[in-house]
DNA sequence: GATGAATGAGCGTTCATTCAT
DNA sequence: GATGAATGAACGCTCATTCAT
């Protein structure tokens, strides 16, 4: 958690710090990661930055779970689906805003696909991803759920089975298939921020369709 | 590669090397995984070590592609497909020997869990990592083309979307899926080596149905 | 290349730490200085040594690049022989300074000869050892060249001989002759920071007037 | 000192070992040599190295002062100089002969010359080369001594000058000059284990007369 | 006498965190 | 509140030597 010192510095330094985490934990994984570059890249002394956060892990957490949050919900919702929109409306909004935002904003989404991938993470973090984990599960869950009562889905379908699919599509999948979209690996994707841009957002749709529809209908004749 | 040094070892040594190393390297991203931890559960000196293998990475490359690979070739040989099958059965063929495999021998698929998923790998480790998956990749790519090919898959299928599903599913998705099924998260699983076993084999061969049926029907009505 | 850090540090705190250093590298070969020792001496932390300088390498490459060099140039410089001065003038005064830099800082000068003769160098430092005995050589025979044609050598000595003679005779050969004349092993010289100091100035272009004797004139009848 | 199970041994194998500690001694300064190294190139296990001789050390020094010194005198013995001879006659002879050797013999040349130069040596071994260089200045001081007392020699030339310029010229400086000849860095000769071949008698000797020649008659015109 | 596996002290280096100024 | 110098535990790795077989 920041202390109130962090909300009280100015705006323009408080958002050098915040950009220059951003970029180094989006280029490294968390046990790579280095202070010594966040601090150099923002500016501001090592003294200072541990009486704005409690340490390195301090900063992470913030940064994903409130600073990346609120800037991935304020994106993803200026467009929020209908309500009472079937499940396949709302799973391809959710697609495209994903893919959006990655393409929109890259090296935050870098840095939530670390974060979803990461393994090197201190257990107080690790259980704070187990948390977004388990958030997801949960939506989705539901959903998937509530779906199959409305007869939108089959329902012998294996709704586990199914939410671990769509765990994956919506997360490290996604950008694993905008990678195989651009011809580069995953790797090299994570390490060109704005390498999703030159998707143009026909493409985006077309991919975001593939996907759904092998999850309606299914790759059987 | 190991010295010659360690295969005049005996068998009962050797073993107890290779253990502490899986269970070291499988509990641990390889960053995070201590020589000295190894050293001390094998009960062999750091040098000896040293002269069995040329370092961390050697142990872990050769831990990987030689001695994992050995014991999932012949765990897996063993129920390999008919020549000709469909796809269908080929999948559900690779699916069973996978979940039988975790099942079997638990620290072992922990420990190619972890290699998939691991971000800190050495550079050199990490070329291994991507070998792995282009391999995998062109396995899965030719097989679902060939069925396309023969109408055991609908024409308009996008192949390389199919591909990523496949991918993750035989890889830490079945993981994912085992660990659902036990009612634990998959942490908790790559925690308790023997949990799988708790899983009976019909009970594999239900979840695979569960995964294939996804993947060939889908979830639409 | 030292940090800034280094030159923010106070004064005696700085030169504490040069002069840990200097007495290390000058009573041991590169190889076998040891770190540890010199933060013991030096009273600082391991850690500490490594926000100054970027290694052991760096240390001992700063040592002899910039602190040993600005040493010499500033107890040299006082004593440069006049414009258009003869070769003999030249290498008389170049032997004095050398002579007396020797006397006056002997772990210094112990630190240079050592850097001349130890073989243990890394690629790195072997490759600014060779660089240094370049210029010396590149020097030399442009002195003796045009002093040949100024008629002030012979026209027929072998100037790669001659600069082979003086090589020695300006570094290593010097210290050695020193020790000679102070009835001890070069090495006891190396171990007696201030066994130098015995020989008075008098003494010094005594043995310097031999040396350049002999090579003007040679031993012959 | 070599226990009397090394003399037991059949001649080849006892040779195989002598080669390979001298290669390896003469290819890297005595800290970095490798006893694994010898091992391997003689085909003996370590613990057989261990029963010959008491250590690195102890190899070390028996390969220079035992084996080294008798292939010199053997080498040098053929063409000692007459009784009565000169000192300018008996310098050429030695000279001539050091250069021979290390044409002949290059990697025990070598060894010498790294020897001479070594800054590794455990302190023991420190003695040994100082009690050699102790030898060889007594030899020269007695030799300019008496030539000086005939009148060969100038009478006023300081005698410890010229003994340090005739040591170095014999020993490192002679390896120095061979490798101007050749147009490589003394690092390069080192390394080239042939090199010295490529120069012929004639030129060896011109190589001897032009240190005499300087050494006799000075470079002042 | 020969073997080669075992040893372990010791090295240079890293980096999140602390704290005096 | 800001600074940045100080810290030190911990790591991977080396290699001459020992000693049971």
């Amino acid at each position: 958690m920041p202390s109130t010192t962090f909300f009280n510095l100015s705006a323009s330094k408080r958002q050098r710090i915040i950009d220059a985490a951003v970029d180094e934990f989006a280029s490294a994984p968390y046990a790579r990661a280095k202070l010594d570059r966040i601090v150099d890249a923002a500016g501001v002394s090592k003294g200072s930055l541990y009486q704005y956060f409690d340490g390195k892990a301090d900063l992470y957490r913030w940064l994903l779970t409130e600073y990346l949050a609120s800037k991935k919900l304020a994106a993803i919702g200026a467009g929020a689906p209908p309500a009472g929109a079937s499940v396949w409306t709302v799973l391809e909004h959710a697609f495209l805003a994903g893919v959006r935002f990655a393409a929109a904003e890259p090296s935050l989404a870098q840095l939530g696909a670390r974060f979803i991938r990461d393994h090197e993470l201190e257990p107080e973090l690790a259980a704070v991803a187990q948390q977004h984990k388990a958030m997801s599960e949960a939506w989705l869950s539901e959903l998937l759920t509530s779906a199959q009562q409305r007869h939108e889905l089959r329902s012998d379908v294996d709704i586990s089975v199914a939410v671990g699919f769509l765990l994956h599509a919506l997360g490290e999948g996604m950008l694993d298939q905008l990678a195989r979209r651009l011809g580069m690996s995953l790797e090299a994707l994570l390490a060109t921020p704005d390498a999703s841009a030159r998707l143009n957002d026909e493409e985006l749709l077309a991919l975001v369709r593939s996907v759904t529809d092998l999850f309606c209908h299914g790759a059987g004749a």
